[in-house]
DNA sequence: GCAATTACCTAAAGCCTTTAGGCAACCAGG
DNA sequence: CCTGGTTGCCTAAAGGCTTTAGGTAATTGC
């Protein structure tokens, strides 16, 4: 009986593709057995439990998310720059949302320090070098902006905007404007009482 | 024997408290079943299956959530209730992750539109009485609160931000000011082409 | 107090996870 | 070649979750 050649990256990347068509919480063990049509417990040899194959899978969509923003980011700076990072998440999680929804594991620390996690930080990072932030004002809005690509794309993904006037791409765009505008213009501390 | 005294009601309130405690993902039927000291036929006669009982979850969560952000809006306006709003959704996911996971749950329309959910939008667009924005911009604005909403509190939740400085909440604040000077200063649209 | 309804039960089938132990295929070195 | 070691995939089995079918006991209403 000829032998399947299945192996770690393989089965992170059949993994993935199967994310994409039945959703990232569909993926198990068994089913990407199937898929490789080969019995369940041969995968066992290759993964440890159904946990670490989801972790395999959300460390290549975070890879590829990386490549794909690195290869954006590339040539570009300012407001051109931070559309075109917005685009990248956004995009890459209609083409693949089961690998969007992969990358979105939470990841035991050592391994997010080990993962290209870093990289996403490090682009939102330099995409404010074209702006005129200095710490600790610059970890805020890398955390803003992370926060709203991944609301944004979440919301989205999961239907929360649809079926209604404007459409999402006039909204995206504007969100990006705004953010620009915003980055441009970031507020001074304001006091810590009630505002009003 | 003695009957429990099961009802829809009941399963998803102690559905809602096994949320918490052992997350979202790992409330199913029959442990749900065992905290009630009964067989785990007897919930299928009350809920369809394990996805309706996550569904019940999801709009308790939901309910739950809006009162609270009733209360807080209550007598506010301008960035007043937008803080209020804003830590409503932060407090009420730290307080109870595994009701907030429950709130993302992807609901069908039909039971969307039942939903508290609607209530939701309609907060956030009477906080945007405070601004003077005007549609399309207001449904731009809507859409922006609920990704930076829901995107920082997930992220925060999934500990994203953990171990860096500054700490989550000066962040959080810092955010919530931004945002409010950006709802006063919202940008015209921009050309089309690259913006440099 | 009896009938109808309701609430919970036993039983069973199906799928998923995970571990233990076996045989066959591949890859060295002689 | 061909022989032994390693590796890859297998069978077998136990345990958990889901869901359905059909039974019995508690409750409700007349």
């Amino acid at each position: 009986m000829a032998r399947a050649g299945l192996t770690r990256e393989r089965l992170a990347r059949a993994g993935a593709e199967l994310a994409d068509e039945v959703g990232f919480d569909e993926v198990t063990v068994s089913a990407l057995a199937r898929r490789f049509d080969v019995k369940v417990a041969s995968l066992y040899s290759h993964v440890r439990n159904s946990h670490d194959l989801k972790t395999l899978i959300c460390l290549l969509a975070l890879e590829e998310l990386a490549d794909r923003g690195a290869a954006a980011l590339a040539g570009r700076a300012g407001k051109d720059a931070l559309a075109a990072l917005a685009n990248v998440y956004r995009d890459y999680a209609r083409e693949h949302p089961g690998r969007y929804a992969a990358a979105q594991l939470r990841l035991d620390p050592e391994a997010a320090a080990a993962s290209a996690g870093v990289r996403h930080a490090q682009m939102t990072r330099a995409i404010l070098r074209g702006y005129d932030l200095t710490e600790p004002d610059q970890t805020h809005a890398v955390r803003l902006l992370g926060s709203v690509f991944h609301g944004y794309v979440s919301l989205e993904l999961g239907g929360g905007f649809s079926h209604s006037a404007p459409d999402t791409q006039t909204t995206w765009t504007r969100i990006v404007d705004a953010l620009d505008a915003l980055l441009r213009n970031w507020p001074a501390p304001t006091a810590q009482g009630p505002a009003h």
